[in-house]
DNA sequence: GCCACCAGTTTAATCGATAAATCTTTAGGA
DNA sequence: TCCTAAAGATTTATCGATTAAACTGGTGGC
């Protein structure tokens, strides 16, 4: 689901806490714990049949994730959502990853071609059925790690820190409100143009490409959240 | 020190964990506790006095920050320094802040402005007496208050948490390899135009301004750490 | 002499229980 | 009736102890 930082695949053993971030994750990504609801961690402790302090140190995990608020003394709630927040994120994705791009095709030698390559058939290859989780859940990695092998190159940690926290919360989105439809658009064709600008590094084109890309996803979100929100303020 | 996300800031009673981070993170941001050095827990427990889980949640809290990293069942350790690393703080901020700094001229009101003068003017009063801890402490907070009031406007709260953390690693390196020198070049002066420029909307020139102030600041470090290095691998 | 394996020590992760804070309910007074 | 305040209930924060994993030093086999 996240590609780099996730605690069970950052080396060694998985620890308990570490286990339950993921599984936590999982249920704000996919909305079993719906935006804005509080993290009571005794019921917690015992639905999940672990200690609290277990419990305590999963959560706050993901409040470094952006998942989870934390209020001291009064606990804490999954982050709510918002127009603003998704606007924010656009934004930011807008700005930041074809910066990143540009860095990786610079720098990037045989090895990153070659993994952008080979993550684009992946992923062209990987359908999205509506209604399957399973298979959206591959379709969602799939997706993640070409747009992750594209600016793995930049060879700046902190920058795809901050680029997988975006992706993250803009999935979270995704996930939430654009679970039914299957892919509208022929992002495809975007996802191989892209790829292809890059390897043959053309540098404004292919930053070109992912910023439209990316806004235009933007769009479609925007547009189905606020949908949403004013369905909601009807009731 | 930190300006937004400072635990006892964020309303409500401070708590023990929420304290004990502040201690750490100025510990680590004045190299009291050096870089790399391994965070037992144990013997954390019996200098500070508390007990072991206030401790993992304070120490957590730092990962978070990027002050400390985590390995999995190997405990924790202060975030080591590298010229690498302060090559992408630098250049992450220099595409950051000016974009910021943009946002916010484009949005701020008069209470934006006010801001920004009144920072300004608390700044070039401070004085910043080699040597005297204190004094450097109250400059310290008087400069970053100083950025983040031109910032501010920007209305990206993601966006100023990242920049936050960039401003937080810089501090460090600052601290740790400029503290005995006063302030070497007239920086007084760069913050006046930069101030100026942004109050009188000229996004260009106020974004120029910002960035070659930041340039500078991440070559003068940079060479000091160079040096530093070198002495280091002679030993 | 060198490497693999095993026991003892250290250190991190987890637990169940207690203390401190917040929220809720209810009784009393204006 | 409405506001206030204290008691009770709920929930978070913290503790000391237990369990489990990683490190260390030494012994035996090759």
């Amino acid at each position: 689901m996240t590609l780099i930082e996730q605690p069970h695949l950052s080396g060694g053993k998985p620890t308990k806490s570490g286990l339950l971030a993921d599984k936590l994750r999982t249920d704000i990504l996919c909305g079993t714990l719906q935006p804005g609801a509080r993290l009571n961690l005794d019921r917690m402790r015992e639905q999940l049949g672990v200690s609290v302090t277990s419990v305590r140190e999963a959560v706050t995990r993901l409040v470094s994730d952006g998942f989870v608020e934390a209020e001291e003394q009064k606990g804490y709630r999954v982050a709510p959502v918002s127009l603003d927040n998704l606007v924010e994120i656009t934004t930011l994705r807008v700005e930041l990853e074809p910066f990143a791009l540009r860095a990786a095709i610079q720098n990037g030698d045989l090895e990153w071609e070659t993994g952008v390559m080979a993550a684009l058939y992946r992923l062209n290859h990987t359908d999205r059925p509506a209604g399957d989780g399973a298979a959206i859940e591959a379709w969602e990695i799939a997706h993640n790690q070409f747009h992750f092998a594209l600016m793995r190159g930049c060879e700046m940690p902190l920058l795809l820190q901050f680029i997988n926290k975006l992706h993250n919360m803009n999935n979270r989105y995704r996930r939430l409100f654009l679970s039914e439809r299957p892919g509208q658009r022929n992002v495809a064709e975007e996802h191989t143009a892209i790829a292809e600008a890059a390897v043959a590094r053309h540098l404004d084109e292919a930053a070109g490409l992912l910023a439209a890309h990316l806004e235009r996803t933007g769009t479609t979100l925007h547009k189905l959240l606020a949908e949403r929100l004013q369905g909601q303020d009807r009731c």
